[in-house]
RNA sequence: GGCGUCGUACCCAAGUGGCUUAAGGGGGCGGUUUGCAAAACCGUUAUUCGCCGGUUCGAAUCCGGCCGACGCCUCCA
């Protein structure tokens, strides 16, 4: 079967072909690195992370480039208000978001290009649009783009631009543009931007938000590649513009395949900085999620569907989780790096099946809990063989490479419980109940597990 | 006003015409196991998919209406 995603432009699932059989060119947008990231962005970004493991899964290279937006209106506020260089602000911001995508198990991008080491590319691709008459200066040095010069405007969104009407917030800007549609490239310097500013032919200034990605995509994988991604609220007027403008500066096709994630909720509502009511990556940290957790969290729900992030369900993540931690740990003590069989279990062609179907993430995990079931079962009951242990552990490495939702490994056990540990294993020799009772609930308190095997016992965390 | 999405058990969530007299996870309940637990496993928890009609041999899935939640329409992932 071959992979199929839902192509925005279309508005259909198409089958994926890339460019060059084999291999991958991938942009996604970044974040705008004028604050700390919160899980919002980072459910687009887990699904950018899923995607790109998936194509890697099913061979192909990737070559994945995310912009690092360093220069935009909220960039140079947030600086103003620090009283913080720009660039030294921004240097902090993007340092805070490569931290917690590490965390997140976010596999790097090859580039992370900032923008403003991309200015000489984005004034060249204007200076295309002007003479191209795509765009037109306007009397305070700013240049549009002109809409109406491009007649597909619009196809992404399906926008028919001639029925719109004009909404308060477009109305009450005081615009000197033609069109208020039209959109800037490139904004003319003025007072409030101080020294934020670069020389172009037509003047000083800065550029507009969309050319960056524009100017960025086209520098490190050309006039035409395979997929770009965003979250669903860069489809208008982000990606629609860049679009335009790409189209029309290069006279190529620009991306094939657009993938949008939708939004994550939070308890019943949009996330939303005025209201308070979003995550960062250090708050669940605080609140004691995994990466794992987050992760799991975040793809157990279709990338296309809303979901609603709750610290209430924090719970059936860890489960989750623990459950499969305990598989990996169980298929280690039956020698799973040494099993000689290496190959996968029948189920895994349903997995991928499930993934190659727009990545549905939750109907791949379901059949893996159902495989994972009957695993547990063969070893509880002690029949299977060494097939078994391998099919098993592959699997399982299968998944961690897809989903990251793996934990590495058991954490460290402080000396002082494993000495409690053996106390206790020594009483329950003496059939001693009642202090190797005492001594659980002890090392319990600390924050520690102690569960008992025929074998022995085993520590785990709370 | 335009474009579009969603409504499946206590909660989360697949499925989009017959393989489903509705996956999977969490929670609850009962059990196996255990010194007791924990973990794991087994069973159970929606005759029904917001409501009402229609199409069809057959619908959660298609069509129409209604109710309810929601997104976008210039810079928010």
């Amino acid at each position: 079967m071959p992979i199929r995603f839902y192509n925005t432009l279309t508005r259909k699932k198409e089958v994926f072909q890339p460019i060059k059989e084999g291999e991958v060119g991938m942009y996604t947008c970044g974040p705008t690195v004028y604050d700390y990231a919160h899980i919002g962005n980072f459910r687009t970004f887990i699904f950018e992370d899923l995607l790109k493991r998936y194509l890697l899964h099913r061979g192909y290279k990737v070559y994945h480039i995310m912009n690092i937006t360093d220069i935009d209106d909220k960039t140079i506020k947030r600086s103003r208000e620090e009283n913080t260089p720009l660039g030294q602000m921004t240097d902090k911001f993007t340092g805070h978001f490569m931290d917690d995508s590490n965390w997140l198990k976010i596999i790097p991008a090859n580039e992370y290009p900032r923008a403003t080491d991309s200015i000489p590319k984005m004034i060249e691709m204007i200076q295309l649009l002007l003479e191209k008459k795509y765009a037109y200066t306007d009397n305070d040095g700013s240049i549009y783009f002109n809409i109406q010069s491009y007649p597909d405007y619009g196809q992404l969104t399906n926008l028919d631009l001639n029925a719109q009407r004009t909404t308060n917030r477009i109305a009450s800007d005081e615009y000197t543009k033609d069109d208020p549609q039209d959109f800037a490239l490139w904004k003319g310097w003025k007072e409030e931007d101080g020294d934020v500013a670069w020389d172009a032919p037509w003047g000083k200034g800065r550029p507009g938000w969309h050319i960056e990605c524009s100017a960025m995509s086209n520098q490190y994988l050309g006039d035409h590649f395979d997929i770009h991604c965003g979250g669903v609220d860069n489809i208008f007027p982000h990606h629609e513009n860049e679009i335009a403008q790409s189209k029309c500066a290069t006279d190529q096709p620009f991306a094939n395949h657009w993938l949008h994630s939708e939004h994550l909720l939070v308890e019943g509502g949009k996330m939303s900085k005025s209201l308070g009511n979003f995550y960062q990556i250090k708050d669940l940290v605080d609140l004691g999620y995994s990466p794992e957790n987050i992760r799991y969290q975040l793809l157990s729900g279709h990338y296309r569907t809303r979901i609603t992030f709750s610290a209430d369900k924090k719970h059936e993540g860890d489960r989750v989780v623990n459950r499969i931690f305990d598989l990996k740990s169980r298929l280690i003590e039956l020698g799973a790096y040494s099993a000689a069989e290496s190959q996968l279990p029948a189920v895994y062609n349903e997995f991928i099946n499930k993934l190659d179907d727009d990545l549905d993430s939750p109907g791949a995990l379901s059949l893996f809990f159902q495989w994972m079931r009957t695993q547990n079962s063969k070893f509880d009951k002690g029949i299977y063989n060494d097939r078994d242990i391998g099919e098993s552990w592959e699997f399982l490495c299968v998944l961690e490479s897809i989903f990251g939702i793996v934990k590495i490994d058991s954490d460290h056990i402080p000396n002082e419980v494993i000495h409690l540990a053996e106390q206790r294993e020594e009483a329950r020799k003496e059939e001693n109940w009642e202090k190797a009772d005492k001594i659980r609930d002890e090392v319990q308190s600390k924050g520690w597990i102690i569960e008992d095997l025929v074998t022995g016992y085993k520590i785990k965390k709370t």
